[in-house]
RNA sequence: GCCGACGUAGCUCAGCUGGUAGAGCACUUCACUCGUAAUGAAGGGGUCCCCGGUUCGAGUCCGGGCGUCGGCUCCA
C-alpha cells in the first residue's frame, strides 16, 4: 500500500502499516518524536492501521503549539491524572476525562470530599509518574469484555459509558492504569513537558443536574515548560483587562454587598451607559420603532398568561399588594403584550416595533452572579415586533443588519447561534418547525455563519443569539432575535386583515446589545479600558505646566467645551499627570506652558504619539477620531 | 441550588503555632511650580463581612448566615 505525505510524495508501505510504521519507515528520529497522525484534518492514532492512498501528516514532539497536538498531550495527561487520583485515593470511581482547550480536566467520584491542597499532593504524583515514565497500550475488546472489566472495578460510570458507546471499544493503558477511551494518545509520557494542575470543581454526571455531582480536576499540560509559563503570563494579563477590575480602577461602577448583582454606575460610567442610549435612540428612530414605557409591577395573572409563572416563580422579585402579590417584570414581553391589546389593530399598523430600555429583576439562583456580565438588575434595549407572516423574514433581515451595524461600530465579531425548540416549550411541534425554519432562512439568505444548540430556545419560541467571549475564554450571550408565535395567542392578541378576519399577530422579541450591563462588561474587556474617543468617560486633559498657566489652560477648556475636558490642576509633576492620564487611559492630553497658544498646542495621544497643532487643527483632528 | 476557595484601610495585599492590626498606592496638609508614565515630608483613615460558640483572651479556632471568586447546573 501507499500513503501520500504533506509533500505530495508517496510512501510504500507493508499492507496494514501504522502510523508509527510510517514514521519509521521514514525515519527513527521521526518515529520517536511522533505524537500523532492527522488525515484530512482529523487525527488518528499512531498505532491504527492506515489505509492504502489516505494522505498523512505526522505530528511531532516540535508541533508543541499545534492544537491536535497538545489535544492528545493533554488527552494522554488526563490519564496519568485518574492514575495517580487512583493511587492516592483509593475507592475513587472515574468518569470521563477529555482535552477540552487549554488543557483537560477529570471527573472522579472520591469516597471522602477532597479541598484545593489535594491537588498539589496529585500533581506531585503526577510528576513522580511522569519521572518513571509511562507508555500507552492500545487494545480493542468486545462491549461484554470491557463492561465485565470495568464492573468488576466497580466503576459504575465506566460501565454506562460501555452501554451506551457504539461501535467497537478501545483501551488504553498506561502502568497499572487502564481507562476506557477512544483516544489517539501518545506513544509514552517523555513528550509531556510541564503538568499544572488548575482547579476543582462540582460538575455533575452527563452535565446533568439531577445525576450525582462529581469532582472535576482541571488542568493543563506542555511540550515545552516555557510554554506553561507563557500561558500562566497570558491569563494573569488577561486578568488585568478582567472588567470587574477595570471597573474599579477607572472608576466606572462598583458591585455592593448592599445590592448585590445590581450595580452602581459611577459618572464616568454613565458616559458610555448614555453614549449606549442615544446610539440605540438614535439607530431605532431611524428603523421605525416606537419608544413605550410600561409598569415594572404586574400582577401574578399576568405572569400566568405569559407562561413565565410556571416557569420562573422562583426566579422572580415578589412584592406585597394588599391581600395579592405584584411581580416585579423580569422581561418586558407581557407589557407589550397588553400594550398591543389595549387597543384595536388593523394589518395596516403592522410591523408595530414597540422599543423599550427599561429596568428588569431577576432573583438568579445563588453561585450565578458573575461581574457585569450576570447580574439581577438588568437593563435590556429591548424591543417587540408585531408582524403578519409575510412580514416575518423581513422584520428578522432588519433586525440582523441592525444588529451588524451596531457590533461592526465596536469591531466585535459576535457568533450567531440558532437555538432550536427545547422540551418545555409551548405549542405544538408544526408552529416550531415554522418558527425555527424561519429564523434558519433568515441567516442563510443573509448569508451568516451560525452553529446551532438544539433545545436551547426560550420556551415561546425559537431564537437567533449573538455570543461573546470575555477575557478569560467565557462564552456569553448577547444579542437576542426571537420568534414567537406563543405569547400572542396567550394574550388572546388579534389584527384585523385584509380580509376583515381576525388573526394573530407574531411577535419577534430582539434585544441587540442584550443587556446593557454585559454589553458594557464586554466592551470594558474588548478595548482593555481604553475606549475609543467617542466613549471615552474622559476625552481631552489639559495640563497646565506650572501655577502660571492654569489660568490659560481652563480657557482652553472652556474653548474646548464641545468635548469632555478636564484641566489637571494638582501640584504634582508634569511626569506625574501625565502617568496617571495613562492610566485613566485617556485618549487625548494637551500640555499648557510658556511655548503654547491657540496656535501651538502640544498633544499628547494616549500611548505616547506627540504633536503639535492648532486649535482649528485640533478640532478638525477629533472630528476624525 | 451544588463542589472548591476567599472576605483585613478607597484599591492591591501582609499579618507565623490565638495575646484587641501593618505596607504600597490613593486621600489631606505643607514645601517645591515642574515639559511627556511616579518630587519630598508630615498626617488622617480599620465594627479585621455579619451573628453565635470555644477561650482569661479570637482578625486568627469552630458553627451558621451573607457576599465574592473558579467551575457545574440554570439563564425568560
Amino acid at each position: 500500500m501507499k500513503v501520500v505525505l504533506p509533500d505530495s510524495s508517496e510512501l510504500e508501505l507493508p499492507d496494514g502499516s501504522t502510523g508509527l510504521d510510517a514514521a519509521r519507515a521514514i525515519g527513527p528520529k521521526l518515529a520517536e518524536q511522533a505524537v500523532l497522525v492527522r488525515s484530512n484534518g482529523s487525527v488518528q492514532d499512531l498505532r491504527m492501521p492506515l489505509e492504502d492512498g489516505q494522505e498523512i501528516q505526522i505530528l511531532t514532539t516540535r508541533d508543541a503549539h499545534d492544537p491536535d497536538a497538545l489535544y492528545v498531550l493533554r488527552h494522554s495527561t488526563a490519564h496519568l491524572l485518574a492514575e495517580a487520583v487512583r493511587r492516592l485515593y483509593p475507592g475513587t470511581k472515574i468518569a470521563i476525562g477529555p482535552p477540552i482547550e487549554n488543557g483537560f480536566y477529570y471527573d472522579f467520584e472520591f469516597p471522602e470530599p477532597i479541598g484545593e491542597e489535594a491537588l498539589e499532593r496529585i500533581e506531585a504524583e503526577m510528576n513522580r509518574e511522569l519521572a518513571e515514565g509511562r507508555t500507552w497500550n492500545r487494545e480493542e475488546i468486545s462491549a461484554e469484555q470491557a463492561r465485565r472489566l470495568f464492573a468488576d472495578q466497580g466503576e459504575e460510570y465506566k460501565v454506562e459509558l460501555v452501554e451506551t458507546a457504539e461501535g467497537p471499544i478501545t483501551l488504553y493503558t498506561q502502568g497499572d492504569f487502564t481507562d476506557l477511551c477512544r483516544g489517539p494518545h501518545l506513544q509514552d509520557s517523555t513528550p509531556i513537558k510541564a503538568v499544572k494542575l488548575t482547579g476543582l470543581a462540582g460538575a455533575y454526571w452527563r452535565g446533568d443536574e439531577h445525576n450525582r455531582q462529581l469532582t472535576r480536576i482541571y488542568g493543563t499540560a506542555f511540550y515545552d515548560r516555557a510554554d506553561l509559563d507563557a500561558y500562566l503570563e497570558q491569563l494573569e494579563q488577561a486578568r488585568a483587562r478582567d472588567h470587574r477590575r477595570l471597573g474599579v480602577q477607572l472608576d466606572l461602577f462598583h458591585l455592593s454587598d448592599h445590592a448585590p448583582g445590581m450595580p452602581f454606575w459611577h459618572p464616568k460610567g454613565m458616559v458610555i451607559w448614555n453614549a449606549l442610549e442615544d446610539l440605540r435612540r438614535r439607530e431605532n428612530l431611524k428603523r421605525g420603532y416606537v419608544e413605550v414605557k410600561t409598569p415594572l409591577l404586574y400582577d401574578v395573572a399576568t405572569w400566568v398568561t405569559s407562561g413565565h409563572w410556571e416557569k420562573f416563580k422562583d426566579d422572580m422579585f415578589l412584592v406585597p399588594y394588599g391581600e395579592r402579590e405584584l411581580g416585579l417584570k423580569p422581561m418586558n414581553c407581557p407589557g407589550h403584550m397588553l400594550l398591543f391589546g389595549s387597543g384595536l389593530r388593523s394589518y395596516r399598523d403592522l410591523p408595530l416595533r414597540y422599543a423599550e430600555s427599561s429596568t428588569l429583576h431577576r432573583n438568579e439562583r445563588a453561585g450565578t452572579l458573575h461581574g457585569l456580565l450576570r447580574v439581577q438588575h438588568v437593563t435590556q434595549d429591548d424591543a417587540h415586533m408585531f408582524v403578519t407572516p409575510d412580514q416575518i423574514e423581513e422584520e428578522i433581515f432588519g433586525c440582523l443588519d441592525y444588529a451588524s451595524y451596531l457590533y461592526d461600530l465596536f469591531g466585535m465579531e459576535a457568533r450567531f447561534e440558532l437555538s432550536t425548540r427545547p422540551d418545555n416549550k409551548l405549542g405544538t411541534d408544526e408552529e416550531w418547525d415554522f418558527t425555527e425554519g424561519a429564523l434558519r432562512n433568515a441567516l442563510e439568505r443573509r448569508g451568516i455563519d451560525y452553529t446551532v444548540n438544539e433545545g436551547d430556545g426560550a420556551f415561546y419560541g425559537p431564537k437567533i443569539d449573538l455570543h461573546m467571549t470575555d477575557v478569560l475564554g467565557r462564552s456569553w450571550q448577547m444579542g437576542t432575535i426571537q420568534l414567537d408565535s406563543q405569547m400572542p395567542a396567550r394574550f388572546g392578541l388579534t389584527y384585523m386583515g385584509e380580509d376583515n378576519q381576525e388573526h394573530t399577530p407574531y411577535v419577534i422579541h430582539r434585544a441587540l446589545f442584550g443587556s446593557l450591563e454585559r454589553f458594557i462588561g464586554i466592551l470594558i474587556e474588548h478595548y482593555a479600558g481604553a475606549f475609543p474617543f467617542w466613549l471615552a468617560p474622559v476625552q481631552i486633559r489639559v495640563i497646565p505646566i506650572g501655577e502660571a498657566h492654569r489660568e490659560a489652560a481652563h480657557e482652553l477648556g472652556e474653548k474646548l467645551r464641545e468635548y469632555r475636558v478636564e484641566v489637571d490642576e494638582r501640584n504634582e509633576t508634569v511626569g506625574k499627570r501625565i502617568r496617571d492620564a495613562e492610566l485613566e487611559k485617556i485618549p487625548v492630553t494637551i500640555l499648557f506652558g510658556e511655548k503654547e497658544s491657540d496656535e501651538a498646542l502640544a498633544i499628547r495621544e494616549r500611548g505616547g504619539g506627540q504633536s503639535t497643532r492648532s486649535l482649528a487643527d485640533l478640532r478638525a483632528y477629533l472630528a476624525t477620531l
